[in-house]
DNA sequence: TAGATTGTTAATCGATTAACAATC
DNA sequence: TAGATTGTTAATCGATTAACAATC
């Protein structure tokens, strides 16, 4: 399988953002929303909005927008939240806790059922109503059932070693957040996290507005 | 100044990744590095690796590659991390300390100065070398000499409060992590880290993996 | 009605990929 | 030399943007 591509993914990334706002709309008791109030949140072109929203296939109407309800349910739809998803976090280290305390994610169906680290100091404690494990008893503890996706929150220098492991268990799905490019067989699909990616960008845009570079200034 | 746009955004966000190869080559004492070996890497097709260097004006030589040190160089000119940057961290729970944790960024020159927070459980603590600041002493704390960019790792709630007094006290840069759009001045300029958009990915993988979607297989 | 909005097709732009020449 | 690699130009692909029709 190795790389797995997925048409449209700005339009992919873009949805989850759509999303909260959504939430937020229906919590202020709006029933629509339009491509314009989209945009203008996001701070983007209403065309782009509007193209986004067309992927999911939900009809619209015209003058009013679209029904907000209907819009979450088919945004869901078409990135696939509506399935809940079975996880398990490997690593409970500072970046494990924010992925474990972000609460939109159990909202959108991951759903992360055990949480596993190596150190010592961290095995059976509770962790956001989780008892972190010992990955030393990861096969046990998945008894032949292993959830679909890890998520890959240990250091650089363990997380192939952590990754060659989850795959001989079965796991087919890995959220990698560890700072490194994981090598996996082929029928094993790696979403990778980057963030010293959104780093370097923003060097690049500071760089690009105080040097005067090529960068373009929107608007 | 709105939003910037700065051209090859997606070679700028695959430069940390070659740049951390790059570190560890060093260290197994390598002295030449070829795009195959770092599309090998990045599992990619090297046409895209020759394609990212050759961004950074650096001449190779045929046959060996390129020398790995002058590469490192010239990579980070290329994303603007060879001028230190100063920043201040806000929000210092899980989040924030896993970004305080990441050593690479220092290396990068991500010089985080300062740490806030509200919480009076947290002020006055200390968290991986720094002293936890009140968000109220901010403008004290600064004496003038406000920091280049700042890190927002606050709740969605708090975020835009905290952007706006940031912007108040000059700081023009905002890194944001909050999950939601932040609304600033023309002459601020936003990064903003969705890390739902990850996971809506890897959902979207997942669904064409395995409902037959349009996923494209590579390879 | 006028105007805001969706819906749709076409044009443009930019990133990826292919092809191949140069050369060490 | 042969082959691995860089360097460079062209082709393709896909995303963004523009334009405008439809309609409530």
């Amino acid at each position: 399988m190795g790389r797995v591509k997925v048409p449209n993914a700005p339009t992919i990334r873009r949805m989850p953002s759509y999303l909260h706002k959504l939430y937020r709309m229906l919590e202020e008791g709006k029933k629509y929303v339009s491509c314009t109030d989209l945009a203008k949140y996001m701070d983007m072109e209403p065309i782009v909005a509007r193209k986004d929203i067309a992927m999911t296939g939900l009809p619209g109407h015209r003058r009013h927008g679209y029904v907000i309800v209907d819009l979450i349910h088919a945004i869901r739809d078409y990135i696939g939240w509506n399935e809940p998803i079975e996880a398990t976090l490997v690593g409970a280290g500072s970046l494990g806790t924010a992925i474990l305390g972000f609460g939109e994610f159990s909202t959108y169906g991951l759903n992360i059922t055990t949480v596993f680290d190596s150190d010592a100091q961290k095995i059976g404690r509770e962790l956001r109503g989780h008892v972190v494990l010992d990955v030393e008893d990861m096969e046990e503890e998945f008894k032949g059932h292993t959830p679909k996706i890890a998520i890959i929150c240990v250091n650089a220098s363990q997380a192939q070693s952590v990754a060659d492991k989850l795959v001989k268990l079965g796991v087919h799905y890995i959220w990698n957040f560890a700072n490194i490019s994981l090598t996996v067989p082929e029928n094993v699909v790696v979403q990778r996290e980057v963030i010293a990616g959104g780093f370097a960008m923003l060097a690049s845009k500071i760089k690009n507005v105080e040097n005067g570079g090529a960068a373009q200034i929107v608007e």
